[in-house]
DNA sequence: ATGAAAGCGCTAACAT
DNA sequence: ATGTTAGCGCTTTCAT
């Protein structure tokens, strides 16, 4: 394994022109540098990564707090850990997996003590999360996918649920939808203060009333059998319904599969839009879920450089970005047939 | 911050000392190591990873070899990505992502020669895989998840389809079954030697004559289209059809879909069994789908525990760990009703 | 059982 | 534009 040493030597040149050459931090002459390069090629020459964090104070690497609660990872997630790893290395920086939950405040604390990360992206953001806290005692580098309670001080990037919800909502009423429920993320995360649960259903009223148009909010488990709840309840409260949007890719199924049974037809009498949802789960879907698609890739890129950004700049300064799901029109969607 | 200087002018010891205490090499009175772990605590003292890295050669983590396609990690993926990265945790190592296809030698040539990773992980191996010959000349300590054609010098972790296969066509015979399809991956990726396609395709074979029934087997592409025509087909070839294998889980539920729109009744009518499938995909079909669902995070952890243990011994003899799916029946498997 | 000291391979002042 | 050199914070011989 060749060193730095190695290479000047066989340059001729000092040992600090071989690593300016490398970090471009200061001028070197063509020359010197095509010398340099020559050299470095003909040994095989890989700067070592170690010394080089140890003399710089960099690593650059950036950790990426996921908590890994043993169930899979969803598809948004996975996709937004493929965007920030693609974005990362683009700009010559690597991305570590940490299984990170807001209760391991030790691990935490030791990985940002450690100086093996320049900074953070943090996943699954609590309203209120005591990793930001720490991080932020530690006065660590980090931002956030999703948003605390009070954002102020830090940097944040997220769905934009807020235009999610009035897009998918915009498209029914298009349609000529008139009675449309939202199902929710079940009652429990609603009153725990989950954000987006929160904030989809105030999103929801709006819409509504901007719109002109009725319409129930039914909170529900992220599963299948929740779906199934949530539709017949949502049918009973508001008989005249003709469309439904849902939280919950797992819902979301449920509803189609109780429809069917019902013996409705789907989207002729009743149009489903599935919110925050994968290309890959849509397709699942018979038929394929019209879905508000997350921007799951382009999340984990848009953090990336922000965090990227802040690292080089050492900058601290409330930022959020937010980034709306978009619209794919599959076969689950329509203009509803007459009824009667 | 703290340095291990500061540790031991306050523990009143010197510094190789507090590096004994921390790495265990050498011995260390019980008082000398109570002063010291007492200092390290009252200054809140971390090692320093790149320095330690740095004079160690060892930087403590593992680098997860991932093709990231563009498209969304499977549940299975996801699964492995989880249990290697918990595992690494617990032997107190990190595991690091690093999106290197088989093409990206130079990627792989550069993170292989930094010195940043003790090891790697090799995921989505192909039968004859660029990354495995470069690792070898390099040196790098590394475990294949998969198999490449000769795996002679080779450390691998797999999944055990030979045994897969057969406990998923023998929980069909035991249900009464006498001729079942095996809907296999593409017939491009059994041309083009894709392992786990070939060897269960081999292995269905053997199965059906040990277990001396009849069937077909049908290649198609992993999506919902695929799994209606592999049906269709399958039904042709072999109109006394009454259950059915199938590889991949999108054409299982297309599969399914096919079933309910031909007015069959599954499982009653035809039974389908999903072949290496997670439980978050079998739970979204209705009926739930009867699978074997893969050891995702049991490989992972397998993984990483085999590279580790390489990494401490230096040990680099073939070795080969075949962890089977586990046949969980939900509703899609059941006694085929007598025909007529 | 403990200490002294020589690196590990690089970056970044400080020189010229 | 280039060279000299003092660290970065740790591990690990070599001593005692």
């Amino acid at each position: 394994m060749a060193t730095m040493t190695d290479v000047a030597r066989r340059a001729g040149v000092s040992v600090s022109t071989v690593s300016y050459v490398l970090t471009g931090t200061r001028p070197i002459s063509d020359a010197t540098r095509d010398r340099v390069l020559a050299a470095m090629a003909e040994l095989d020459y890989q700067p070592n990564a170690m010394a080089r964090g140890l003399a710089s104070r960099r690593s650059n690497i950036i950790g990426l707090l996921l908590p890994l609660t043993g169930r899979a990872l969803g598809a948004t997630e996975t996709a937004f850990v493929t965007g920030a790893t693609e974005a990362a290395r683009e700009a010559g920086y690597h991305l570590m997996l940490c299984p990170v939950g807001t209760d391991d405040s030790d691990e935490l604390q030791t990985l940002a003590t450690q100086r093996l990360l320049d900074g953070f992206l943090v996943m699954e953001v609590q309203l209120s999360d005591r990793r930001v806290d720490l991080l932020r005692k530690l006065e660590s580098p980090f931002v956030l996918i999703g948003r605390t309670e009070d954002p102020t001080g830090l940097a944040c990037v997220d769905i934009d649920f807020d235009q999610t919800v009035d897009d998918a909502v915009a498209h029914l009423v298009q349609l000529g939808h008139e009675a449309v429920a939202y199902v929710n993320h079940s009652a429990a995360s609603l009153a725990s203060g989950y954000g987006p649960a929160k904030r989809t259903a105030a999103a929801f009223e709006a819409a509504l009333r901007r719109h002109r148009i009725t319409g129930v909010m039914v909170p529900t488990d992220d599963t299948a059998t929740g779906g199934r709840q949530a539709i017949r309840e949502a049918r009973e409260r508001c008989p005249r319904l003709t469309g439904v949007l849902v939280m919950n890719e797992n819902a979301a199924l449920g509803i189609l599969a109780e429809l069917r049974e019902a013996g409705l037809d789907v989207p002729w009498d009743i149009s489903v839009v599935s919110m925050v949802t994968s290309e890959v789960v849509a397709d699942l879907a018979s038929p394929a879920l019209t879905a508000m698609t997350s921007p799951g890739s382009a999340l984990g890129a848009a953090a990336t450089r922000v965090l990227l950004k802040r690292l080089a700049d050492g900058d601290g300064t409330t930022y959020e970005e937010l980034l709306p799901c978009v619209l794919e029109v599959r076969g689950t969607s329509a203009r509803p047939r007459k009824k009667k």
